[in-house]
DNA sequence: CCACTATCTAAACATTGTTTAATTTACGCG
DNA sequence: CGCGTAAATTAAACAATGTTTAGATAGTGG
C-alpha cells in the first residue's frame, strides 16, 4: 500500500530486491547458509518463488548478492578499527578480520562458500576486490618486493586460518581455551603474533 | 555373484558400505560435495535410495564416513613425508599439511564443512582426534607451557589458512603467483615460515 | 491513448532426502 | 534339516527445493 521512499522504488512492490536481501540475511545471521532459501525469502517477502529469480537470477545469484553484503561488512569493520588506533600495521588488521569472521560466523562463512556463489564478475567480485585490496594494503604498507610479498601471504593466512578454526570451534577444542574469553580485536592481534611486523 | 572376500562381508551385496564410500570418494574428487547424493551414489552402486540410508543413517552420515577417510589420508600424509625427514620440526609439518589440502582439495573441502558433517561423535570424531594430536605433537613437541600453546595456536592458523586460501585460489590472484608453481612440501613450508621454529 | 517493458504470479517439472511397509536373504539354534 | 529372527534391501510415497514456462499486471515513454 503505502511506499516507503527507498532505493529504487520498483514497480510493483516498491524496493523488492532490498527486502529479499534482507530476509536473506535475516535468515543467513539466525539459521545458516542452509535456511536461506529462494522459496523461503519469498515467502518472508509475501511473494511467489519466481519474484526473487526475476531479480538474482538464481539462487547462487542471491547468495553472491548476500556475500558482497558481507564484504562490505568486513570494509566497515576494519576502517572502523583502524580508525581507533594510530599506529596501524598489520597486527590490529590480523585482529579485526579475526574479530570480524567470530562475531559474523555464518556470513564470514558464506563470503569464503564459492561453491554456493556465481564465478567471478558482479557486484561480489567487486565488493571483495575492495575488501582485498584494503587488507593488503595494510599488510605491505610501502612497495611490494619479494620478501614483503611473502610476509603479506603469512599474515593474512594466520588471519585467515585463526578466523577458521576459532569458528568451528575445534581450537578450543583440541587446545583448550587459551586463557580467558576472546572476544576483541587486541585479544585477536595478540594471539596473532605480538612481537610485532617484523618478526613473521 | 562372485564375492570379493572383502572385509566384512555382508548378507546381500558382500559389501555394500565399502561400495557406496567408494561411488561417494569418486563422485567428491571428481565433482566436488553436491555431486555426492544419496541417490547418485545408490545409483553407482546398484541399489536403491534407501540402502545408503541403511548403512549411514542420513547424507551426513555418509559424507562424515567420507570425512573420517579424509583425516585417515591425512595422517598418512603426514607420517609419509615426516618419514622422509629427519628433525621434523612444526615447518615441515606445515607444509605437509599443506600439501595435502591443495592435492586433494575436494576432501579437504569436506573435511571443514562442518554443516553438512554429522555432529561430534562417531567415526569422524575419532579420526579427527587422531590427525590433530598428530598435528599437535609435532607442533609443541616438549610440554605444553602457556607460551608454547600459542605458538601451537599460530603454526595451526598459519598452515590451515595457507591451505585454505590456495585452495580457493584467492591468493593467487590477489597477490600474483609467488614465484614458481607450489607443489612440493618443501615449497610450502618454506613459504609458511623460513626463519625456523623458534621465530613464529 | 497506446505500445512496451519490467514485475510478478500460477502452475508445472525434475530432483533431492527421508519414511513407511513389505520383501528378500542370511544366520543361529533347536 | 527347519524354523524363526534379525539384517539388508526394495518399492512407493511425501515434502521440499531450484528452475522454467506462459501469462497477467502495472507503470513508463511516445
Amino acid at each position: 500500500m503505502d511506499h516507503p521512499d527507498q532505493q529504487e522504488k520498483s514497480y510493483h512492490h516498491g524496493d523488492l530486491r532490498r527486502a529479499i536481501l534482507d530476509a536473506a540475511e535475516r535468515r543467513l545471521t539466525e539459521s545458516g547458509i542452509d535456511a536461506v532459501t529462494i522459496r523461503a525469502c519469498a515467502r518472508d517477502a509475501g511473494v511467489s518463488p519466481a519474484a526473487p529469480i526475476h531479480h538474482f537470477g538464481s539462487l547462487k545469484g542471491l547468495l553472491s548478492a548476500l556475500a558482497a553484503r558481507g564484504f562490505e561488512q568486513l570494509v566497515a569493520r576494519l576502517d572502523a578499527d583502524l580508525a581507533t588506533r594510530t599506529g596501524s600495521g598489520p597486527s590490529l588488521l590480523i585482529g579485526a578480520y579475526v574479530a570480524f569472521a567470530v562475531s559474523s560466523p555464518k556470513m564470514f562463512d558464506l563470503m569464503w562458500r564459492e561453491d554456493v556463489l556465481d564465478p567471478d564478475g558482479g557486484d561480489l567480485s567487486c565488493a571483495r576486490r575492495v575488501a582485498l585490496e584494503r587488507l593488503q594494503a595494510h599488510v605491505k604498507p610501502t612497495q611490494a618486493s619479494g620478501d614483503e610479498r611473502i610476509r603479506a601471504i603469512r599474515a593474512w593466512s594466520i588471519a585467515h586460518g585463526l578466523a577458521t578454526l576459532l569458528q568451528h570451534g575445534r581450537m578450543q577444542k583440541a587446545l583448550g581455551a587459551p586463557g580467558s574469553a576472546l572476544s576483541t580485536t587486541q585479544d585477536f592481534a595478540t594471539l596473532a603474533y605480538d612481537d610485532g611486523f617484523t618478526s613473521l
